[in-house]
DNA sequence: ATAACAACTTCGAGTCACTCGAAGTCAAGA
DNA sequence: TCTTGACTTCGAGTGACTCGAAGTTGTTAT
């Protein structure tokens, strides 16, 4: 299977400059048809797999770069037991953003049934962690003590 | 409780320097001190944790600052449903950043089984998907076909 | 009283990873 | 022949910081 930029781009939703982009920083290797195209295969589309991946571990092009770099040189253990680092610290980035994730998803349900209970009628739950003061601000409140004129917040203020 | 904006800005593990460009566009708003200093109490903490959390679901700092503002005006029914239809929104944002984040660290964890084989002295299964062909491409496969001169990747012609 | 400190201001530049558009070239297919 | 699609280079823009510097002001410690 070949693909041309257009497909190659199209298959991971993403646009052909930035495919280019990454061919240009040698992130992404390919070859090139007599016309000079870019032509990408299976094998692009693993590097690709890979490179997302990692990208999403939150690694840096920079990163890549040199776990690309690594695989390219000649595999001695050394070199083996470098990129296994290199993996496992992202692998490590991974998993704290499973983490993250998780409880960022569990406060978003938490602040919307907050909303479906107030939208509903009912007395909202104060003890709902999902209850930012955020919502109960009119931030009035931020203009006692000291000074209010200059200090509190004014939405009237506002710029732009 | 209160707190400087050294103290705030090491409970968020962030820098003065984040802190003051969040409440000079609005999004973190604060209280002055006599010395025009600004001032953070258990209220701040709330609102950046909102901010926190919005960031993580993936919102941009424009949609943080367009639920800000509904936060700040009237509570009418359709200003719930506005603010709660945000929530809904970002909720979804944060389950997809779930499911993302676990194939991630699935991928990850298969990736580095791969490479502890490989340093045992196992043979590595082909079929474990964290197979990425990354590993094994020396790039030399990239040249063949068409004018291999002209086209293949030549790690000896990398820039920087 | 003076020095040190911490916060403030404005300014402007840098970073990262794209993202976009434009202008012009080139080769293949209908 | 002409359209299409890919190519090139260029340069500017974006978002959300990030950093440093220079100069000011107000509060504390000696």
């Amino acid at each position: 299977m070949q693909y041309t930029i257009k497909q190659f781009a199209e298959l991971f939703r993403t646009t052909e400059h930035t495919i280019r982009y990454y061919t240009d920083i040698h992130l992404l290797p390919c070859r090139r048809d007599r016309a000079n195209r870019r032509v990408f295969d299976e094998e692009s589309v693993s590097w690709m797999q890979g490179i997302t991946c990692l990208k999403r571990c939150g690694a840096s092009i920079q990163d890549i770069k040199e776990y690309c770099r690594l695989c390219r040189l000649e595999e001695s253990e050394e070199n083996l037991r470098a990129r296994y680092r290199i993996i496992l610290r992202q692998r490590d980035q991974a998993r704290k953003r499973v983490e993250e994730a998780q409880a960022t998803a569990a406060y978003m349900d938490q602040k919307a049934k907050h909303y479906e209970d107030i939208l509903a009628g009912r007395i909202p739950d104060d003890t709902n962690p999902g209850n930012w003061t955020l919502d109960d601000l009119s931030f009035s409140c931020m203009q006692r003590e000291d000074n209010p004129e200059k200090c509190g917040y004014n939405p009237d203020n506002e710029k732009e």
